[in-house]
DNA sequence: GATGAATGAGGATTCATTCAT
DNA sequence: GATGAATGAATCCTCATTCAT
């Protein structure tokens, strides 16, 4: 049956991402992910060709999910403005999500393996496709008016929430407010707009500090 | 002998780091570390508690002379402009170097273990330290008006920084160019300073694209 | 269905001796017998008893099939010296074929399970009565002179082939010529005939060397 | 300690020709080695740097062993005749040595593995250098006047050699004194000597059957 | 009849750690 | 101090066999 094996495979993902998460890259085993999923570990490698592409596809899918779950976050809201707050909001999690730990447990784990690299970057450039977007659309409407290349912007916003997400991994000393104040801050001045209510103005730009 | 054995405690660490550079975190082992040290795999775990402490202190030692090598580069600099150019390129290698590699290697993939994330934020820690000391001189010296908040800056760009070294760990795809361009930029309009000479100033900021 | 059934088992055997004569004893698995004949795994030990049974009886029909050929070979053939002649060529092959290659894979390969030793057997028994045969009418007919006994010859001439079919295990270094000439000399001086036309007669004897 | 290491090499060759003999090539295993070796799996692969290669030369020198064995036999014998007969009766052994029944499990067994192929070549070709230098030695001393090419001979009667061990595989169908009769016969008529007293002189020639 | 998912034991190999020397 | 042999658990993977569908 296609339809149990998928659903067995999709089970198998399932549980390897969870694996992932919660024990890393390096506690990933075919033992961990077939009693997380209650399988034996014959049936972990009966559905996939080898446990690293088990392992792949679990990483690729919780990207697509990821990626999946920003896009859809933005997908009612007109006000660019608005549209580059949630996505800020939305780069600086409360907490750290599965999908977030498995992304970057990925990140810099497994060097030696091209697929997972190329999952990274993957996962990077979409990021700043979906930044680049929101902030053309605004430069277009006006809400927005770029003090620096739109791409560097984009690509620099990204790079913020990649770095400030890479801090999760200590969580005690994660401080979320000063993160997203952090990229608000660098987000008004680049783009010439205000993000925060109580903020200053980036157009009559005063002195900080 | 006190001496002796110190001695032999740094061959190994070197060589531990050196393996860790080479053939990444996953091709760490007691053997490895003992060939290129050259000594027996008994040697090598009689000066450590574990091999896990091992791989530790030798991330640790990286670290700060990682730390160590940045802070050396601007010590002679008196012109602040100049001294965050040299930091910021200094952020953005040419090629990854076994420093950095080893920071990166480890980042995300021993998370289970509390010592390699108090590393990670120690390292930015420093540098975020590093980049404010450099730019409250330059405010004082009147070569930088800076539109944010400061020690937002100096922590967006190690952040920057940071994640631009991420991308690293793919090669193949690294834009060194593209990403200092960006930093500088942002550098630039926060700080409200000329870092790249053909670049727009800052001061008279002029709508981009 | 008694008829689908047999005839699935057919497809089967042939699939398995396919199997073994490509990737040998060892490359022999239900799954690639599976794959080979286009059913599933479960459909081929439906037919058997056990995957070893499906193999006892793949090379059991492999070597009836081997045996019959040679029978045939010599079937329209009336003069003794043609019939030695076509026997020994046809024993020393060109190539060495997909059954004398299962044959000899088999032969040690599975020496704990007795059934296998027995087809061995069975190959080297019909062999030799089918050389006794062409002997004793040669020599009834006067074509032969035997030098030693008759069931001695036609053992060693088995003997014979079946070693140097042996070495074909290793194709590299097999010299077909070289070992056709031994047997050839063999026959001749063991039959008192002449089988190559320009090889001395074995009636008068010379020093050889 | 080579001393040490080396003796616990050769303990687990002969643990692995132990197993191989008693096993058969399909039962030998880095378990089985082991337990026969009474150690622990991970000791049998600290000495080798697989398990192919323990068996391989496992399997080298149970041929040396083998072939010394051959040589030493007939090193002090100086009658021609005499060194023939000797050697003939060696190469059909009362029962199979595990020796031999090691030389013969690895013959067809590994079709895949070239380094087998190219032991079996070997022994092969140890053999008819050897049974050649007994026989040239026997036409220089007047001993012999051979019927047919020397090479051939030699050739013929190691082959002859093969194929009876081969039939040990069978042990119940074996018979050593009809194999001895078949090969002395032939040595009779092909050397034109006289190898068993009540044998008839293949110098005259008479009919048999 | 036929399927193919599931099993679990067994395959070789790697590894940090221990310990007698 | 230093060695390296020995360990045994863990790694991924293969496989014949079973069984619900």
């Amino acid at each position: 049956m296609t339809r149990k094996s998928q659903l067995r495979k999709q089970e198998l993902l399932a549980a390897a991402s969870a694996v992932i998460a919660e024990h890393g890259i390096a506690g990933a085993s075919v033992r961990a992910v077939a009693e997380r999923a209650e399988v034996s570990t014959g049936s972990v490698l009966y559905h996939f060709e080898s446990f690293d592409q088990l392992v792949t596809e679990a990483v690729k899918s919780v990207i697509d999910e990821f990626n999946g779950h920003r896009r859809r976050l933005i997908d009612g809201v007109a006000d660019p403005v608005e549209r580059l707050r949630i996505m800020i909001e939305a780069g600086i999690p409360e907490r750290i999500s599965n999908e977030l730990r498995v992304v970057y447990e990925v990140a810099a784990a497994l060097r030696d393996q091209p697929q997972y690299r190329r999952n990274q970057t993957l996962v990077t450039e979409r990021q700043v496709a979906l930044y680049s977007i929101v902030i053309e659309v605004g430069v277009a409407l006006g809400a927005f008016t770029p003090r620096m290349d739109v791409d560097a912007i984009a690509a620099n916003l990204v790079a913020l929430e990649d770095a400030y997400d890479l801090y999760l991994l200590d969580p005690d000393n994660w401080q979320r407010d000063i993160y997203l104040r952090n990229m608000m801050q660098y987000a008004e001045i680049a783009l010439g707009c205000v993000l925060v209510a109580d903020a200053s103005n980036a157009d009559e730009p005063e002195e900080h500090q």
